[in-house]
DNA sequence: ACATGATAGGAAAACGGTTGCCTTTTGTGC
DNA sequence: GCACAAAAGGCAACCGTTTTCCTATCATGT
């Protein structure tokens, strides 16, 4: 038989109403009452039950995680579980639970994000995006739900979003191979329609045309972010002589994929080519060669998440994003062999 | 403002009772009422409140997702997340979203699920772990709470569990070790008071000995399942001379780092020594060499853990235990070359 | 001792559904 | 057309909190 807030109160010799008011802080309670009631609720173990509070007060203390876009996985994506995880830790400190959408549940087709936050009441919804997205991302963005986006652009009423600052992730690749004499560099995007791979398509031609270093149509690709895609991306660029000195792929998995392609046609890395991908997931430490890749600040990107969504629900603060500084991590598929000069560190 | 059950009702001509049945197909209610009520909540894309319908019945359709023991990653572990993402959308069709426990929320040092779990009206719990665990997981485990463990044993009153089939994963390599006419082999393990490990291991020596292998005391280390550890068991394992032919570790990333320790010491794989490993994370195929592993059934594990808790939820059946399969994918680190006789396919 | 304001705590409505029971309507057989 | 059973749908209590408003008590200054 579960205890509810009246057998508390009966046993401390009060009211519903004045234990509701010790555990929620709120009005006026004399010291020894406040006593009195805790020490019942400590004995007993009492808890409130969520959904008679939520009820009351309308709200849940429970964040939405929402995989949005095509992104194939889910759960299971490398880089954004990382994310997920600071995130995770950082909002449960500030008091919040975690919900994860399934899919499937509600409309087959169509999935109303808007409406399954109403229904749970939640406070406020975390939205995990390679890409620019469905239409149900975009209306809960422009709904009065706080909205914290990650990995994508984000310009509701209630929502701010983080992300790596993709101008500086093309320039820091362009820059490098700058400054190690190498000229003539190829591209692997994601999808065409993706918000985030235009801007580093973008950023990394205008940064080569900076620099004086070489592009052309042949050599930008694109994918999927996901292996095979960058497999076949390379595999593209190959067909067309002649030979890049470098590509830069967007994601790593699609840098690993162009590797293969590369292994397969019997091009050595980093002799022949060069190749760098971006997100510094766990399998660029053990392929062969390593990956050097752009590497996001997960940390920081899943500790803001958190403290913008946080600052949203209690409304203090204004919609913003921020741009988090993507580090440069040279590994053997872009060792620079000059002879002792401009080596890497 | 957002619509009630009673604005339904109204629109409808009807008593809120009388929408109430039509949404959950109970009482008697003639098809030409039931019609007018569901064209109204389509038209206005009404939504039951989840607290005052969880307030009333009970129930959530809530699973709360818990990852017990020491592992240290959590959103984040490569196999565990690969197994969740297919039991998210799994238990989606059946009906039910998911809750990630926060850590930090309610006590600071002790995890109180089962508090929690009557706090949301959880419908059932799957618990995650690489590992025998803490104390609130036992008490959750002994509750009446429908509980599903993945790589746990569980044996609660309400508890069913799935996992692969230990004995079977160090069979298989074993079997293999010996057809390829390999006789010495070393073993990395968990924790010393893994439950699986320790399956594991026994299933391990136990197959050497009926095979007329040899493996001894220094060649049995142990781990934590990360790639440091891995590194240190296999350093461990090459300051006693002589070398072992063969090392199966049970974690992929303990096999990277055991493969990280060889080539440190110059010792080539699978030439000089071959590396098993067990998971088949992403990581294996794209490390160098490519890593042989014992491949778990993530999708047959996460189907049947999503049913197996739908079944315990619904008071279908009783608490079961399944033991999956696993599979052996033999890549580099293990070829074998033995002039044409018994090669790998 | 008294008026006054502050403080403590109680009563009850509200939150948005569900459900058992009861009444009304409908259909059936004679 | 009538008695009766079955079907349809309304009523109201209930789920466990919160919160507003109100009253009773207490301390204070005069």
């Amino acid at each position: 038989m579960k205890l509810t807030i009246k057998d508390i109160a009966k046993m401390a010799g009060v009211s519903p109403g004045t234990v509701s008011k010790v555990i929620n802080h709120t009005g006026n309670i004399s010291q020894k009452t406040i006593k009195r009631v805790r020490k019942v609720i400590e004995e007993t173990g009492y808890q409130p039950t969520f959904s008679a509070k939520s009820l009351a007060t309308k709200k849940s203390n429970l964040i939405g995680l929402i995989y949005a876009g095509n992104i194939n996985a889910e759960l299971n994506h490398p880089f954004f579980n990382d994310v997920v995880n600071v995130f995770k830790n950082a909002i449960g400190n500030l008091g919040y639970d975690i919900l994860v959408f399934s899919n499937n549940k509600f409309s087959k087709d169509k999935q109303d994000y808007l409406a399954r936050c109403r229904h749970f009441q939640l406070d406020g919804c975390l939205i995990i995006a390679g890409d620019q997205i469905e239409e149900a991302t975009t209306e809960l963005d422009q709904s009065n739900v706080p909205c914290v986006g990650v990995d994508i652009i984000l310009n509701g009423p209630n929502s701010s979003y983080v992300t790596t600052d993709n101008n500086k992730v093309s320039e820091a690749v362009v820059t490098h191979l700058y400054l190690n004499r190498i000229k003539e560099v190829a591209f692997i995007g994601g999808p065409e329609d993706s918000v985030i791979s235009n801007l580093r398509k973008e950023s990394f031609i205008k940064n080569i045309n900076l620099f004086g270093m070489l592009t052309k149509d042949d050599w930008l690709q694109h994918g999927d972010y996901f292996e095979e895609s960058g497999y076949q991306a390379m595999n593209r660029i190959l067909e067309k002589s002649p030979l890049p000195q470098a590509v830069f792929a967007i994601s790593d998995m699609m840098a690993l994929g162009a590797l293969r392609a590369l292994k397969e046609k019997g091009i050595s890395v980093p002799e022949e080519i060069k190749i760098i991908g971006c997100d510094d997931i766990e399998a660029c430490r053990y392929s062969n060669p390593s990956l050097a890749t752009v590497k996001q600040d997960k940390e920081k990107i899943g500790q803001l998440a958190a403290h913008m969504l946080h600052d949203l629900i209690n409304g203090d603060v204004q919609p913003t994003s921020v741009l988090v500084d993507p580090e440069l991590v040279i590994r053997e598929s872009c060792f620079i062999d000059m002879g002792g000069t401009l080596t890497n560190r």
